[in-house]
DNA sequence: ATAGGTGCAAATTCTTTGCTATTAA
DNA sequence: TTAATAGCAAAGAATTTGCACCTAT
C-alpha cells in the first residue's frame, strides 16, 4: 500500500512541546513567557489550529497573551522554519509543527483533516518539477474527498474534527 | 515524458471569451453588460488575474463596472462551475476559466505561474484518496520551484509574469 | 543597559453586503 | 412588469502595525 495515514497516534503531548521550545532557543530566539506558552500549545497540538484557536489555548495557560502576539509569534516561528502554515479553504491560516513530511486530505463532509504520506507522490512531484526545468523547493497539496460508504471515518485516527 | 507544460500557446483571445459568454447564457445566467465584459476579460486572459486585475481590465472596456460587481460575478461564475479560483500564496484569489485539467508550478524567483498536466499524478492522487477511504472530489496543488540553471525560463511559454 | 518584545488600538487588505436605482427577460 | 442586478458605501474578517511600556539577555 502506497499511502498510509499518519500522525494519529504519536505520543507528543509533552515531548514535542519541549522540543519546539528547545528548537526556538536553538535558533537564538529570545524566549519570553508568551513564546514559551505558544510553543507549548502548538507543539502539543495534534490538530491544525488557527491563530484564534492557538490564542484560546494559550490564554487558558496565561490569560495575558494578546492576539497580536500570537500572530507575531506564529510568523516568527514560521520564518524560523519551525512551523508550517496551511490553507484548508476556510479563510484563516492553520498551523502545525514541522515534523515528518506529510500532506492533507480534507473530508468535505466534516472538514476533518487526515494526514498521509506517500513517498511515490513526492518522487513524482519532484520529477514533474524537474521536467519543467525547476528544482522543487516545496509544494502545497490538499486532497478534498468524500468518505466512501462503509469505511468512512476509518482513516481518521482519533483526530479532533476542526469545526 | 510524464509532465508537459500546457496552456502557453492556445489561440483563445476571442474564441474562449465568446464561449465563456455562451456558457454563462447556457447556464441561464442573466447576461448584463457587466457580466459580458467580465466574461470576455476572464475568458480572454491567458494568465491568472486577481479580482483587482480583472476589474482593471474590465474598466478599460467599460469604465462603469464596480469592484463589487466583479467580486459578485466572479463568485457567481465560480458557483456555476465556469471558473476556478486559486490561491498562489499571496493574499488574493486568482481566477481562470475551467478548461482542461491542469496544475500549477510557481517560479519562486519571479512568481511566474507555469501550468502543467500529468495523468499519472491524477491517477496517483485518486488512488491515495481511495486508500484512505475517500472518493477524491478535487484537489489543490501548487509546486513551488526554483529554475534549474541553464534552462530557467524555458518552460514558461510567453506567460506574463504576475507581479 | 538595551535591543527586542508585548499589549492595545488603530490601520490595512481582501471580500461581502444593505440599500436604492436600474434593467434583462 | 418584476425579480434579479449594479453601484456605492459601509460592514466584516483576517492580519499587520505604531507606539509607549516592559524584559530577556
Amino acid at each position: 500500500m502506497a499511502a498510509q495515514a499518519a500522525g494519529a497516534g504519536q505520543a507528543m503531548t509533552d515531548e514535542a512541546a519541549r522540543s519546539l521550545e528547545e528548537r526556538c532557543a536553538a535558533k537564538g530566539l529570545r524566549m519570553t513567557d508568551q513564546r514559551r506558552v505558544i510553543a507549548r500549545v502548538i507543539g502539543g497540538a495534534d490538530d491544525h489550529p488557527d491563530v484564534e484557536e492557538i490564542h484560546r489555548r494559550a490564554s487558558a495557560i496565561d490569560p495575558g497573551i494578546s492576539l497580536a502576539t500570537v500572530y507575531r509569534t506564529v510568523r516568527l516561528f514560521e520564518d524560523s522554519g519551525l512551523l508550517s502554515r496551511h490553507d484548508f479553504g476556510d479563510g484563516r491560516a492553520r498551523f502545525e509543527t514541522l515534523h515528518h513530511h506529510h500532506d492533507h486530505l480534507i473530508d468535505i463532509t466534516t472538514g476533518a483533516v487526515i494526514e498521509f504520506q506517500d513517498p511515490a507522490l513526492h518522487a513524482l512531484l519532484r520529477r514533474i518539477a524537474d521536467e519543467l526545468g525547476f528544482h522543487l523547493v516545496k509544494h502545497r497539496l490538499e486532497l478534498i474527498g468524500r468518505p466512501i460508504d462503509g469505511r468512512a471515518g476509518g482513516a481518521n485516527g482519533g483526530k479532533r474534527s476542526p469545526s
